[in-house]
DNA sequence: TTATTATCTGAGCAATTACTCAGTATTGGT
DNA sequence: ACCAATACTGAGTAATTGCTCAGATAATAA
């Protein structure tokens, strides 16, 4: 995510907001968009709305984000920093037992907790406007993936040494998790879901 | 699908064409609006260009489609069909492990000979405009997945005796199909992904 | 204070576009 | 031949909207 992110992208940010009352400004501006999508969706979200729900002139908008679909790239950037974050975050599980669990049960908590604009992103938005921010996640994620399994290649089942498994393993994880949010945001609330995917997993992956 | 389809839908065609030529007026939108959302997108697509390009006016095409949005409704209505029908195409599986396989192989072959207008409408189409009809797929196909589990019931793990476990089932193989179509669809093509897909249900599902 | 940089403003333009409607043309039944 | 019913036409309209720019205001540094 962060390595991989160009900075010849279409959307980032035109310039980097320094004064702190310009800060708020863009965060003034996203919780607009983010807002909006979520109750109206992305056809009513048009820049002079978010900019008079943000309380911001509509030039302001413009003097940081180059352009309407830059504002929703940049909170789907924002949510898969936090996501990779936290699969990141200490303490780090060390069986893969525990790698599974801490996958799956932080993919389902985040969706559980930001559903509402995660489901927005991806219903409403416009792929080519996320694309790479979702493209930079999943390139940073899948190597760390990689190497962890391949590093406990003995505890696993041989069968499962097919070269795109740890992508399959997460893309698995990720499309259920966001067909549930989509589908049936309430049952991300229920232990048994959760349960249900770590189980099929690792009698996939795990040696008996 | 056609049960549940309800005609107070906002998106269904305004007239049904009676005469041949009518019938053809129809297909060259749909062929129109599908060619242009595949090759430049949603944005670019506007009624007016589809209309053009299907060499149609532009009245002609708001005779029968009540906006924009119906032209890729019925797109994906389409789609649905084609799929459930195969789903139920004769000879049916009788076997758990045949059921599988045949859930498996059926979406992995439709995407991958769809998969540019599948993703294009999973990508681009703003999601009030394609739900309903995504919803009557699935509440057509549930009932049918869970009569046919718990008639296996003697042949499946006890565990899996979970309520929702047939619409799991299906929104995993879905939702990953799914994911791959729109990020590495050239696996598609690769037998050992759908190995991989049965071997891992398999596993999770069925008495050893 | 003064100069410079950073930030904000919002009226308004240029372009796009979904959709209508009044009139014309074709088809099929009798 | 005649008449409804069906189908087609496309210029035009009303509304929306992404974005600019010329100038005002505020922070910062010297």
């Amino acid at each position: 995510m962060q390595a991989k992110t160009t900075d010849k992208s279409l959307y980032a940010l035109r310039k980097t907001p320094k004064q702190a009352r310009a800060q708020a400004t863009v965060e003034a501006v996203l919780d607009a968009g983010a807002r909006i999508l979520i109750d109206q969706g992305y056809a009513a979200a048009n820049t002079n709305l978010i900019a008079e729900t943000a309380g911001v002139s509509i030039g302001s908008l413009y003097e940081y984000f180059p352009g309407k679909e830059a504002i929703f790239a940049e909170l789907r950037r924002r949510e898969g920093l936090k996501t990779y974050a936290e699969l990141l975050a200490d303490p780090r599980p060390e069986t893969p037992t525990a790698v599974l669990r801490h996958l799956v049960t932080t993919y389902v908590r985040r969706f559980r907790d930001h559903h509402q604009l995660r489901v927005a992103l991806e219903n409403e938005v416009p792929r080519y406007a996320i694309a790479e921010v979702e493209q930079a996640v999943k390139d940073d994620y899948f190597p760390l993936s990689d190497a962890f399994l391949s590093a406990h290649s003995n505890e696993l089942r041989p069968t499962n040494a097919v070269p795109f498994v740890s992508e399959f393993l997460v893309r698995v994880v990720c499309s259920t998790v966001i067909d549930y949010a989509k589908y049936a945001p309430e049952r991300l609330s229920d232990p048994e879901l959760t349960e249900t995917v770590i189980d099929m997993l690792e009698r996939w992956l795990l040696k008996d």
